[in-house]
DNA sequence: ATTATAGTGAAGCGTATAATTCATTTCAAG
DNA sequence: CTTGAAATGAATTATACGCTTCACTATAAT
């Protein structure tokens, strides 16, 4: 799908003057300053006068330079990645699930793998690997619990309810592993805060690098939201959740440590593991 | 290298005013729609005046908006022209999450949206539902509960431990939503069974049209797992839950049932809500 | 309850930038 | 050359946006 503003200079290209010729280069060669000068601005770099900037984009069929930076701004807004199916219908359903892709997308394009690394190199080589999550989180928390569990079988998930004095009773050796997403519940940080005091490894994974639990945190993974709905975390979460899970199945695997019957987990298309009591 | 206004702004995070705090957590959550739009609306954005976005950036050590916003067009012309798309090194990480996105795209191309129109239609029109989902799936029957019951109020998530008796109480007007994936639990098909036999309108969300609770079932919805791994069907369902949601919030709104609170939820980018008590 | 203080937003002002107008330059045809 | 039409940019006008001021509101202390 190429965007408007390209099609239109391709178009009316040999229609244009000396001059016009010239802001129409630039703006295909890099739209991008086109967003974040002013009019004047993009005549010095292209050798030409303001005037002539704004004549080109009338050429264009804009009413002016204003509306040619408006949509080139809705076009960088779009995430790149669209993919276009031609006789495919849009509802409501389907668009939001191409959000979720958008987002998924973006998310993999900052992900910051070395930190990941280090989060599933902490998960081995923790003898209790302890996840919380209050409210929105708690989905978050029991995939992560419930797959790691049945990964290294040393997996907890942290129930207010029942596990009070929890921390008190955690090897040193161990692991906290929080989800801590906008807006922060009061709980997590106290957790947390506990946790760090007893010298206990701290993972956060969160949306924002101001999140409160951040300064406690010795690993961070970090969700980039933009300005999502507050639903859209779910999927991107539970992706990158999945991809420590199957990074540390298949770690755990080469080391020999644990029952091959793990193995399923980590590739697709594998053989279905029949000792797997699912839902 | 983290930027400047990072830094700054986590340094000052704590000392800033509630409004202010709104207008960081955006900056760092989506900085770019900083260099995009004006200040005014970065504040409706935001919910707070065009005045307090400038006192922020002052806050920051800015002269004010303007600057912030030239340091971004810098700190943007720096990351994004150059987008080396070659030197992208696959890690075990992306790839999975790739193998994430492949999944949900091919989700999406098979969707039965007239289905989950009716699902939707029947949830709006439930005066209660139940949500069911046992092992791996309690994470997704917990994440469709907790948003619902944002959206609808009258989610109930179903617990075996203290809900042994709930069929029985539960108004002839509702719903029961199973999420029932390979392999499956006897629990759910004993539920669901009752439920069916008590007149309760049953939704399944499963992997398999051979799910032992499919023959109970009034609505289906078909997560298409093929072959993948047992950790995939995370992200491609709560992708299909989200849909759904989104939907129901969105029909909710336009009926007028409910407070206009709900609304960040549908769309991308809409306001943040200050009553919604998170994680 | 009362008052002081901090927090916040609406309205007006001033500047930066877009758009229009018009004068100058360029260039091709006779 | 000369001339007229097209091309271009400088000057002018209009507008949008950032910034300041000030009045109102929430919060905390007494």
């Amino acid at each position: 799908m190429t965007p408007e503003y390209i099609t239109r200079t391709e178009k009316v290209f040999p229609s244009l003057t000396k001059g016009m010729k010239k802001v129409a280069e630039a703006l295909l060669h890099d739209p991008y300053s086109f967003v974040i000068h002013p009019a004047k601005q993009i005549g010095s770099i292209t050798g030409v006068s303001e005037t002539m900037v704004i004549r080109f984009c009338k050429a264009l069929g804009y009413d002016g330079f204003s509306q040619l930076q408006e949509t080139l701004k809705q076009e960088m807004l779009k995430f790149d990645s669209p993919i276009p199916l031609d006789d495919y219908v849009p509802t409501p359903f389907t668009t939001n699930i191409r959000g979720d892709l958008d987002l998924i997308e973006s998310n993999l394009q900052q992900l910051n793998t070395s930190e990941l690394s280090s989060v599933v190199e902490r998960i081995i080589k923790s003898e209790r690997v302890i996840v919380v999550g209050y409210y929105q989180s708690n989905a978050f928390a029991y995939w992560l619990f419930f797959n790691l569990n049945y990964i290294t079988g040393n997996a907890h998930l942290y129930r207010p309810e029942t596990d009070a004095r929890l921390l008190d009773l955690t090897p040193p050796n161990s692991c906290v592993i929080v989800f801590s997403f906008y807006r922060y519940a009061m709980d997590t940080i106290r957790f947390v805060k506990e946790a760090k005091n007893k010298g206990i490894t701290v993972i956060v994974i969160t949306d924002s690098h101001v999140s409160p639990v951040v300064q406690y945190a010795d690993h961070i993974v970090l969700i980039r939201l933009g300005r999502a709905s507050l639903l859209r975390k779910g999927p991107v979460t539970l992706s990158v959740i999945n991809s420590i899970l199957a990074e540390a199945a298949n770690q755990i695997e080469e080391k020999g440590v644990t029952p091959a019957s793990y193995k399923y987990f980590i590739k697709d298309g594998e053989e279905k593991n029949d000792h797997y009591d699912f839902d």
